[in-house]
RNA sequence: GGAGGUUUAGCUCAGUUGGGAGAGCACUUGCCUUACAAGCAAGGGGUCACUGGUUCGAGCCCAGUAAUCUCCA
């Protein structure tokens, strides 16, 4: 058997059994025979590495998938990537610019090419990186958005969708990013609060009888105004309507129309109408036959409607125009305002609407099938409002990206004439959309697409539905909702059973860690100094379903401490099995059990219950508490400890005993943890007697009802008592646990008897005494009248007493007494109180009642013991 | 303006269907006990934000208030 290192040494551990886990081809699918378990990675970015967030969210994915695979399902882990439509053509542009080169210079055909091998060498990265988290992803099922079958699901679903009329083509005011130069969907804009103004400006009445004082906060937009708009009840501008005033300093003239759409109390009572730059005006455009110019290019400059101020930056044209204007006298007033303006997610860019002829997926009757139909049950529960609140208010979705990496849209057009379909049109002159569809599109279909879908594979057909989807709660409107009615309308049904929602990971301030805060956390830092086990089972262990988890190194730390801990019972543990000990040495006859050893298994029982309830309601902080205190209390602090009075034994059962419950118990441990820490497990259980080739594919502990053992659990506590008692007065007093001292222990029933007096070398032990005497309590005795100067403990089946000569301050003593007396009282009131009380008596379960009963027959015999022994004292 | 989260020990957080408040870290005291001093043993520390309600009984359920964070408009 292998000898460990004195401590936890990760980099030792960790090397290797990547690849031996890959090399036995545990993480494979497609075992026929078993139930299939399914969960599919929500697909990384290829733009880059992978940070904290991705490393939380696969840990969750792989402890699922973990303990199913040990379970005995055939479970598929199912990996894979996303082209990212703008962010990964941003990146690639910039390794183009920094070599001086542009995407024009390169076209099309030749930029994909570059685009692609960006993709190679960074899911070169990826890969990597969920080698190094340990995910035990199935290799052989791997898919990117952008692969050949997926185009072939994204093609199918927009065909679809166009021949049903829930895609259309349009002119609207979308939302456009002038860096990109892209149209992007509404939640790809975040709108941030920001000091902005008010401009007011004077719009000089054709006529010369005066002017109109228009208000807005997009100045420059003023040079595609077509109108100027009044309420049709508003008194103060009847005279207006008809007339024509001039775009301030400009020779264009708009006419003043009536809409009651205009809110008379807001602003000047009148306002600018720029159709082709803003929703509201656009209606308003559309219902009077406005003309919609743009004044700006695609790159957010000003073009030749902005006159003098033709390819300026809006921004720039927006600082020069009011200052202009303000010499002119036609600026009158600036007033601060704070607004929100809507910002590319992407880029960060202020985002400009802009009417422009795009793609739209029509989402209202999507979404109401999605709320009617949807079955995937959200963990927590409250997100499914989340969810629901969405799809209610949805927006028709824009869909096209001006963008060369994507899916292509499947359309041509011929002059006026548009063709949807997979193949290019018969005949001549047709020319495809340039534009490609927004990444989410295809990533809606990830769960299906995924599996082989559209055709009707063997894998779609065993692997779909989904079980578990995992993923933050950042991220239910964009990829959740839409992966939902894409499911629904395409397979009919939800694409997975479970939604498992998780939060941010926040620094240790709490504040969201982000590229621009500099406060982000490299995993792989972490897993240098730490090992990826303790990364993950911080990870995991630190927060509640859908709760943010704030990053701080000291819960790292003591994640660590937790696996050099388990490190170290495994090092004892090898340390005694000795050289021959194997797997089938392992015996334990229940009925031959020492009471250590049987506690020990019925604690055992009772963990795995624990965990398997809280593994399968995804609480694994909960189920961590459980092996936690298991491993460390019961296992550590007490059982092996005691196992080291039955190893020095003579009785060579008694040792084999010992012997096979720690195996035993050990193996048991590894398995429960593995999920979480899948290196050190692996590690510990190759040392120790095991069946399989990996505990990857070892089988999942049962309670075994053999092992369950209430009486064992109450009288080893009854040990843990007397023990606990001693130590505490012994440090109190001041006594170091190496002086011997006597201790009496008196008993008052047989069971207890029996228990302390089996148990007196465990006793001894942990308590050491000089001499340990064992008596029955009877009615007229008194066993500690030779014993001089004592401290008595009062337990409920018995005392202890143990005699401290010179060390015991009779008054002090009394005093320790009194407050015992005084706590014993409350707790006798606050028993009889509630006994005492009819409606707790009539109402309460009766269990609940009978455990009342019994606690207050308990008290008052301590109390009365405690009494009494005052009385003595002061005897 | 709408929706939701959070508020429990010095700090960070758990707390299953309502039935005597928990963990980790930090702190105090004592131990190099031959698996582990990143350890062992003992200990201190909480009006569960506030107000009201339901209940025999509320950290937990309901209503409201406050602080704070997030999403949506």
């Amino acid at each position: 058997m292998k000898e460990l290192e004195k401590k936890y040494n990760h980099l030792n551990v960790e090397e290797g059994k990547y690849d031996f886990w890959l090399e036995g081809g545990y993480f494979k699918s497609g075992d026929l025979s078993k139930k299939p378990y399914t969960i599919v990675i929500p697909p990384p970015n290829v733009t880059g590495k992978l940070h904290l967030g991705h490393a939380w969210d696969n840990t969750l994915q792989d402890i699922i998938i973990r303990r199913k695979r040990m379970q005995g399902f055939d479970a598929l882990y199912l990996p894979g990537m996303d082209h990212a439509g703008i962010a990964t053509q941003a990146k690639v542009d910039q390794k183009l610019k920094d070599q001086g080169i542009s995407r024009y210079d390169l076209g099309r055909e030749k930029f994909l090419e570059v685009a692609w091998d960006w993709k190679k060498e960074y899911a070169g990265h990826i890969r990597e990186q969920w080698a190094a988290l340990g995910i035990s992803v199935d290799y052989s099922k791997e898919r990117f958005t952008l692969d050949e079958g997926l185009n072939k699901a994204v093609n199918e679903v927009f065909i679809k969708l166009f021949e049903k009329g829930l895609i259309y083509r349009g002119e609207r005011i979308i939302n456009w990013d002038p860096q990109a130069k892209t149209a992007l969907s509404n939640i790809e804009v975040e709108h941030k609060e920001l000091e902005g103004a008010f401009y007011f400006f004077k719009y000089m009445l054709e006529d010369g009888s005066g002017y109109l004082e228009i208000a807005t906060t997009r100045p420059e937009t003023m040079y595609a105004d077509t109108a100027l708009m009044v309420h049709p009840d508003d008194k103060r501008f009847t005279s207006y309507v008809g007339k024509k005033a001039y775009i301030p300093g400009t020779k264009t003239l708009i006419p003043i129309i009536e809409d009651s759409y205009v809110e008379m109390e807001f602003g000047t009572g009148c306002v600018k109408v720029t159709p082709a730059h803003d929703p509201n005006d656009f209606e308003v455009g559309k219902r009077h036959n406005l003309e919609m110019p743009l004044c700006m290019n695609d790159d957010g400059t000003m073009n030749e409607m902005a006159n003098q101020y033709n390819g300026l930056d809006r921004f720039e044209c927006r600082k020069q125009c009011v200052s202009d204007l303000k010499e002119a006298g036609l600026c009158t007033k600036v007033e601060k305002l704070i607004h929100n303006v809507g910002h590319s997610e992407r880029t960060g860019v202020v985002v400009e609407p802009r009417l422009s002829k795009q793609w739209f997926v029509k989402m209202q009757p999507l979404a109401d099938q999605a709320t009617k139909d949807s079955t995937a049950k959200f963990v927590p529960q409250r997100f499914e409002k989340t969810f629901l609140r969405w799809m209610d208010g949805t927006f028709d979705w824009c869909i096209s990206r001006q963008l060369w990496w994507g899916h292509r849209i499947p359309a041509w057009y011929r002059g006026e004439e548009v063709y949807v379909g997979k193949e290019e049109p018969k005949g001549e002159g047709w020319i495809q959309d340039e534009d490609v569809l927004d990444t989410w599109f295809s990533s809606a279909l990830w769960p299906f697409s995924t599996l082989g879908w559209p055709e009707i594979t063997e894998d779609f057909k065993r692997y779909y539905p989904t079980d578990t989807m995992v993923t933050g709660y950042d991220i239910i409107f964009f990829w959740v909702a839409r992966m939902i009615f894409q499911g629904l309308e395409f397979t009919g049904e939800a694409p997975f059973k479970n939604v498992l929602i998780h939060g941010l990971i926040r620094d240790s301030e709490g504040k969201k860690m982000s590229k621009s805060l500099g406060n982000g956390v490299d995993p792989l830092v972490i897993k240098e100094k730490y090992g990826i086990d303790t990364l993950r089972y911080f990870l995991t262990t630190n927060s509640a379903p859908g709760q943010d988890l704030r990053f701080e190194i000291e819960k790292v730390e003591s994640s660590w401490n937790f696996i050099n801990k388990l490190w170290n019972i495994s090092r004892f543990v090898l340390m005694n099995l000795g050289e021959d000990f194997s797997i089938d040495d392992i015996e334990i006859d229940t009925d031959n059990l020492n009471l250590a050893d049987s506690y020990i298994l019925a604690k055992l029982n009772k963990t795995i219950e624990v965990m398997d309830y809280n593994y399968e309601k995804f609480e694994f902080g909960e189920a961590a508490k459980a092996i936690h205190s298991f491993s460390w209390e019961d296992f550590a602090a007490w059982y092996v400890e005691i196992a080291k009075i039955s190893l020095a034994s003579e009785n060579q059962d008694e040792v084999n005993q010992t012997k096979s419950v720690l195996s035993y118990i050990l193996l048991q441990i590894m398995k429960l943890l593995h999920p979480f820490m899948p290196f050190m497990t692996e590690e510990i259980y190759q040392a120790i007697p095991h069946k399989e080739e990996s505990i990857t594919i070892s089988s999942w502990p049962e309670v075994i009802e053999e092992f369950d053992n209430d009486k064992a659990i109450k009288d080893f506590e009854l040990v843990q008592e007397i023990i606990k008692n001693v130590r505490n007065i012994r440090s109190e007093y001041d006594v170091k646990p190496s002086k011997k001292i006597n201790i009496l222990i008196e008993l008052n029933n047989s069971n207890a008897i029996d228990v302390v007096m089996q148990n007196k070398k465990i006793l001894e032990k942990f308590i050491n005494p000089l001499e340990l005497s064992i008596k029955a309590i009877t009615n007229d005795s008194d066993n500690s009248k030779d014993m001089g100067e004592t401290v008595a403990i009062v337990m409920t089946d018995g005392n202890i007493y143990l005699p401290l000569g010179e060390l015991v301050d009779i008054e002090l003593e009394i005093e320790r007494l009194e407050k015992e007396v005084e706590k014993l009282t409350q707790e006798v009131n606050r028993a009889k109180g509630m006994l005492n009380n009819v409606n707790f008596t009539s109402k309460a379960p009766a269990e609940k009642v009978e455990a009342e009963r019994k606690k207050l027959s308990d008290y008052e015999y301590k109390l009365e013991i405690t009494k009494n022994k005052i009385i003595e004292l002061r005897g």
